[in-house]
This record gives structure tokens, C-alpha cells and sequence, in this order.
DNA sequence: GATGTGCGAGAGCGGTGCTCTCGTTCGAGA
DNA sequence: TCTCGAACGAGAGCACCGCTCTCGCACATC
């Protein structure tokens, strides 16, 4: 049972995270100021020291509720139940959708890392829950057959065993070829992404939802939905 | 002709902006402080108001000199008597190596906006080299015939008129699903160095350059090369 | 009830972007 | 050739930043 003390410590660590969230919102990660966030939650400045131990530290809080955010938001556009093109661009969809109503928060983990800032492993898991349920999109259409059949090769040189793992595993319908096509399939959704909200398809780009859907589209049958 | 005065001014400039770029280099964007690099050519930070009237004018250049050496490596690297696979190969693989050289002026390119800033009107020039060189890639494979057959259809409200106009113009072999396909390799491209440059492939892809190679293989036959 | 730990407030350090003023110097027009 | 205005560098200063240290106060434990 926590003592009021560690109550209060619990209330006032995530009453600073939510103010540094709403300011992350604001202005981003670069102008996120932690003497802005004490003053928002009626602090001064050096007392918020005594709950995270520098502005890193806040933001890597923040870096993991926002893979957290985004990671459910997938988890709860993935129907298992669908056929494997369809569920690949509601995951699609659901993560361009989270990007565009939290542009700061995509940009802090997408973005340019923030100089000086090594991710700590703590993000990892959190970090790796998109790329599960897109994983798991691919090993359940291999296994229900809905994969070209393939060589089933392994090539541990160029794909980590447990990025394999979690590609749908060893399976006669994924080789090498189409882990490379997956990944290249998921950094692409990324880029796809960054493009649009970095201002690089102005220009391009007239109708955003309709280019992304066919973009995606594309990728689903490169993969072999 | 031009003045003492002149002269000495454009002189100092450079010296800035070399200095700036050092900077850049050293600690990123982010942390390029316009005092810093006020000291390192010997001025008072007042001074290199005289020739920047803000950091962010600053970085304005930075940026616009970061486009054009990562566009004259594209142009460089793109050999117009070669196949168009290799064409686009030889192109990519430039842009990797440029990113991988100047990680810091990449991410200023290619990462998250700086907050509060929107780029001027000056960068979008050398901004779209790269893309002008991968679309001169693609017209050149359609004049060539080295494109299948298609419907040439247009339909203007997805892709721009300008950049249906880089991306090859008019013909046989192009239409919207090859436009399309195009600005997806694209940004493809950047998200796959992106994502190698922020770390989000550690742990995932073991060997850089082979994974590149074959994704941007890929991305290749995605267009029809 | 005494004691020690956790906590908030405040002052302060060195840094930042940016502004303003003040002499000086240079260059073009009279 | 002289003059006067524009350009320039230096310096002080403002408000802000991240972070550290010290000092009292309050709470939990013995």
C-alpha cells in the first residue's frame, strides 16, 4: 500500500507529465521548456528536479507514452478478423491519422533525434509495438495462406533473428525477399508519413488521403497481400 | 564592380556560414548557437546580426547549402547513358552515402521541422533537385521504351501539374499508378535513410548497405524499371 | 517526541537569442 | 577635396533557458 507521500509523488509526476505533454503539443519538442512546464503546474523550476532529473529525462518519458499512444492506436485499427491487405491499410491508416492529430509528438519520435540524446532502452518495447501488429498482419496471412508460396530461405545476415520472429517467423511463404519488402514496407509507411507532415509533398501531393491509400496500397502488394 | 566594403562583407559572410556549417556539423541543428559561431570567426555575437538578422536566417542558408550539395551528389552520381535501374541505384545509393557523410545537415533536411520555422520560398529550387534527378531517370526509361505499356491516363487531383511534369510529362508509359508509384520510391528512399540514420533499423536490419541495396532493388521494380 | 529524509522555494551560474546605443570608419555626392 | 550619412563592431542589457546548491519546513519512522 503507497503512503500519501508516495500518492502525492505519483499525482504531481504525472500532473508534470501532462502539463510537458500539452506544452510537447504546443510548440514541440525543441521549444519544450521545463521551466514553462513548473510554471504551468504552479512550481518553481528547481522542484520539478526532484521528480525527473533533467529536460532528457522528461522527454523520454514523453517518448514512450507517445510509442505507447501510437502503438495502441494500431493495436485498435488491427482487426485480425479482416483479409491481410485490408488490415495492413487500417494499420496504415490508423498511424498516419494519430501522426496527423499529434504532428509534435510523430516528430519527436520520427524526427531528428534530439541532439545529445541516446534512447534509453526503456522505449524499445514501446518503440516495437507498430511494427508487431504489422508483423503479425504478415505471419497470419502466411499462415492462412494468402502468401505466394517462396523459398521459405533464411538469411540471418541481413535480417535480425528477432526482427524475423516477429515477421511471422519461419514460414515457406517468407524468405528473405519479402522480410526485406516488409521492412521496406514499414519504413516507407514512415516516410510516406513524414513527407506529408514536413511540409515535402507541398507541391506534390494534391489529395492526401487518396495518394496515401494508393501509396499503401502499393506497398501491401509489394509485401504480396 | 564591387567596393571595399562589398567585398569584405561578402567575405565575412562566408566566413559565417563556413563557420556555421562547422558547428552544424559538430552538434546539430539544434544546438548551433548563433554566439558560438560569433566567436569562432572572432566577432561579438551583436555583429553577426550586421549580416543574419536572425539564427533562423542562418539556418535558412544552411539549409538552402545542404539541398544543393546533397542535389549536386545526386546529379553527380547519375550516369544518363546507363539502364534506368541502375540509373536509380547509382542515385540512391549517392543520396545514402551524402546522409551517411553529413548525418547532421540531413537531419536538418530531412528530420523534424525546426518549431517556428516554415522554409522560404528560396529553398524549394534546390529542394527538388534529387527529385528532378530520379524524374529525369523515369522520363528518360518511358522515352526509351524501357517501361511497360500503360493507359497515360492523368487525373490532376492526385499529383500536381508541375511535378507530373518532373516526373516524365506525358506518355504512353505513364500514368497516375506510375506517378504515384514514383513519388512513393521517393519518399521510400528517404524513409529507408531516415530510418537508418535515427536508429530506428537497430536492431532490425544487420547489414546496411545490402538491406539498401535490395529495397531500393525493390522500389525499382515497384516502378517498372 | 526526537530524528532523518523528502520536498518546495529561492538565489545563482553560465549559457542562449535578440535589441539598443555608442563611437568609428568608410564611401559617395557636393 | 571635404562632408555627411550609411554601414559597422563593440558593449551592455533584457528575458529566457538548463541546472545546481542551500535553506527551511513537513512528514514518516523509530
Amino acid at each position: 500500500m503507497p503512503t500519501a507521500r508516495e500518492r502525492v509523488r505519483a499525482e504531481l509526476t504525472s500532473e508534470i507529465t501532462d502539463a510537458a505533454r500539452r506544452q510537447l503539443a504546443e510548440v514541440g519538442a525543441a521549444a519544450l521548456s521545463l521551466r514553462a512546464v513548473a510554471r504551468e503546474v504552479g512550481m518553481v523550476s528547481s522542484a520539478v528536479y526532484r521528480y525527473f532529473p533533467s529536460r532528457d529525462d522528461l522527454l523520454t518519458r514523453l517518448i514512450i507514452d507517445g510509442y505507447d499512444d501510437l502503438g495502441a492506436a494500431a493495436e485498435a485499427a488491427d482487426d485480425p478478423a479482416a483479409a491481410p491487405r485490408g488490415r495492413w491499410l487500417s494499420v496504415c491508416r490508423a498511424v498516419r491519422a494519430w501522426a496527423l492529430a499529434h504532428p509534435h509528438e510523430y516528430a519527436l519520435l520520427y524526427g531528428s533525434p534530439v541532439p545529445g540524446y541516446t534512447a534509453p532502452q526503456d522505449t524499445v518495447p514501446a518503440a516495437a509495438r507498430v511494427g508487431v501488429v504489422l508483423g503479425g498482419i504478415l505471419g497470419d496471412a502466411a499462415r492462412a495462406g494468402a502468401l505466394p508460396e517462396r523459398s521459405g530461405e533464411r538469411d540471418a545476415t541481413l535480417v535480425s533473428d528477432a526482427t524475423a520472429a516477429v515477421l511471422g517467423g519461419e514460414h515457406p511463404a517468407i524468405d528473405e525477399t519479402v522480410r526485406v519488402r516488409a521492412l521496406l514496407a514499414w519504413s516507407s509507411l514512415y516516410g510516406t508519413i513524414s513527407f506529408e507532415l514536413f511540409g515535402h509533398f507541398v507541391g506534390s501531393v494534391e489529395d492526401g488521403d487518396r495518394y496515401f491509400d494508393r501509396a499503401m496500397t502499393d506497398l501491401a502488394a509489394l509485401i504480396g497481400f
